[in-house]
RNA sequence: GCGCCCAUAGCUCAGCUGGAUAGAGCGUCUGUCUACGGAACAGAAGGCCGGGGGUUCGAAUCCCUCUGGGCGCACCA
């Protein structure tokens, strides 16, 4: 029995109760699934709900009565073997073992499927991360989102969006003027041009640059600058590409800000918005009303010079993401970004959206270093793949994506450098790779899940205290990734696995799959063969969703 | 000045949108190996949940305020 089964059968409990008139309360005030939570105390029993607390004020009666009412219903229950009521209204819910055990075997079944659910079918995501401009390497500044955007789209995807993620190109601004000078720059050995890009990849851009073009030396700066420009924005590009890949971090789609332009899509957006009464013309400028929708100023689109502004592309930008059909657009920007929240909400709005239902804007806080800010312009990098390289992409990935997006990070590297389970992740890996280590053993010494060709599964069997934390565990699973999705916070998963790890670890310390040297192979052991199988899968399938290897040995 | 975010064990951080005695890892101390991988397990110590008010059966969680940090307020991108 899993915790949605239960608090299923808990709602429908109270339903009968209303119908039966035990309850005076309207259909409404009762919850399609009542919460039900693994209390922390395990003497309170294998599940806890408050919902006699929670109804006790709109049915008119106090909590305890409530509660003693409700668990006659509640003990009739197919596999609740007791129920308590407890403190101020808790009602204790124990399940017998042969109830919870069943979902071992569920498990195995379901396979890379268990934890899937449908929450979220029908709903057409697009998911913006990183978008990071093509003019210097991925850095550590960026690697948050690129773990945490893509695990956001894994675990909407696991809830049955359909997701697209998607990496914004900033080609088009004069920082790409100033990359392409300052590469431009160092060709010629002239150094850093006031302003431009310090890092020592400039310098090798500049060599690749020479390859493809080895008389570019002897062009004028302005016949080379374009030359330079396409070629090294073209390196920089692969070699972002390349990084995210080597982090496992997939996107769909890479959209070039330069071809909104070439499409004559800024001078589209404009129009558009101005036909929704938006727009209006100032100082020769042209600006969006944006302070209509909760913006603090209004912004302009067409400076006065004729020339669009970053905004109008972002504008357009949107205008494409609405045309292509999205319902909901997620931007996962960084918290040096969030003045923009009101800015992108503004656009929605003024596009005929709801900017309550089809924009979201994530903000994270910042990584530091040592309490060091990491700048590109400054000069000193710490950049992704060299990090990747040290530290393991792994190692990288589970410890950006274990911690919500909300609180500021402080990585410390001489600390992620020891490779001890000071980092969590080695503790869930281990957990994996000792599970398949037993699964093989378990094959060697004759040990399988089905005996005869029948399968050998007996749930009652799986009693022990350990067994029924695992399976526990094993079953909130579900709904910790549903919560995850619901909220974009992958770290719930993270979390929870390293729960279920714990509880493994107890678990095989407890009780023997495989049998002792003499002893007889009995159902028991085949039964805890299935437990084992089934703790891997799930432990696999939250650590794909977290873009985590689960290693067969470590 | 205005706005957003943060403050929980010595350290790094959780806390399932208001529930029972606030948790984990690391660090410290004490135990468990002639058993499937000890990268494990059991236990101890460690807390005015930044301070102060409020809301109610009940607050780390919600509201107000103060303090202390991070970030942002362009016809830059």
């Amino acid at each position: 029995m899993t915790p949605e089964e239960l608090s299923l059968a808990i709602s429908a409990c109270l339903k009968d109760a209303v119908a039966a008139g035990e309850i005076a309360l309207a259909a409404t005030d009762i919850p399609e699934a009542v919460r039900v939570e693994r209390p922390k105390n395990r003497e309170h029993g294998d599940w806890a709900t408050s919902i006699a607390l929670q109804l006790a004020k709109p049915a008119g009666t106090n909590p305890r009565q409530l509660a003693t009412l409700l668990s006659a219903r509640l003990a009739s229950i197919a596999g609740v073997s007791a129920i308590d009521v407890a403190g101020p209204g808790f009602l204790n819910i124990t399940v017998d073992a042969a109830a919870a055990g069943t979902l071992a075997k569920a498990i195995v079944e379901a396979g890379p499927a268990y934890g899937t659910n449908t929450a979220l079918a029908g709903r057409t995501v697009n998911m913006e991360f990183v978008s990071a401009n093509p003019t210097g390497p991925l850095h550590i500044g960026h690697t948050r989102w690129a773990a945490l955007g893509d695990s956001i789209a894994r675990v909407l995807r696991a809830s049955g969006a359909d997701v697209t993620a998607e990496y914004y190109i900033n080609d088009a601004g004069s920082q790409m003027d100033v990359f392409a000078h300052s590469v431009l720059s160092r060709l010629h050995g002239r150094g850093v041009p006031e302003g431009g890009y310090p890092g020592e990849y400039i310098a090798d851009l500049g060599h690749k640059v020479l390859t493809q073009h080895p008389d570019i030396r002897e062009l004028t700066d302005v016949a080379a600058l374009p030359v330079i420009r396409g070629a090294a924005y073209k390196e920089q590009l692969h070699d972002i590409q390349a990084t995210l890949a080597e982090f496992g971090v997939e996107f769909d789609v890479f959209f070039s800000e330069q071809e909104l332009h070439d499409a004559g899509a800024i001078a589209d957006a404009v129009a558009r918005l101005r036909e929704q009464g938006h727009v209006f013309d100032d100082g020769g400028a042209v600006w969006l009303r944006t302070t209509d929708f909760g913006d603090d100023k209004d912004r302009v689109m067409i400076r006065a010079n004729g020339e669009p502004t970053y905004f109008a592309a972002d504008a357009a930008y949107y205008l494409s993401k609405k045309d292509r059909g999205f319902t909901e657009k997620i931007y996962l920007l960084g918290a040096d970004h969030h003045g923009y929240i009101n800015r992108l909400k503004a656009i929605a709005a003024a596009a005929g959206d709801d900017p309550e239902v089809n924009i979201e804007v994530l903000i994270g806080q910042l990584v530091s270093v040592n309490g060091a800010k990491l700048s590109k312009r400054a000069g000193n990098i710490i950049e992704l793949k060299d990090l990747i390289s040290w530290l393991g992409k792994d190692a990288v990935r589970y410890s950006l994506a274990r911690f919500p997006a909300d609180s500021p990070l402080t990585l410390d590297p001489e600390l992620l450098k020891k490779h001890s389970n000071e980092n969590p992740v080695f503790y869930v890996q281990y957990a994996h790779a000792r599970s398949r280590g037993a699964a093989r053993n378990a094959e060697a010494a004759g040990v399988d899940r089905s005996v005869e060709g029948k399968e050998a599964f007996d749930a009652a069997l799986l009693d022990h205290a350990t067994e029924n934390e695992l399976l526990s565990h094993l079953g909130s699973y579900p709904s910790i990734v549903a919560k995850a999705a619901e909220l974009r916070e992958p770290h719930r998963v993270a979390r929870h696995l390293e729960v279920i790890a714990g509880a493994y670890h107890r678990w095989y310390d407890a009780c023997r799959i495989t049998p002792l040297g003499g002893e007889d192979i009995t159902d028991l052991n085949r039964t805890r063969l299935w437990l084992n199988d089934a703790t891997s899968q799930v432990l696999a399938n939250g650590l794909d969703l977290l873009g985590v290897s689960a290693p067969e040995r470590m």
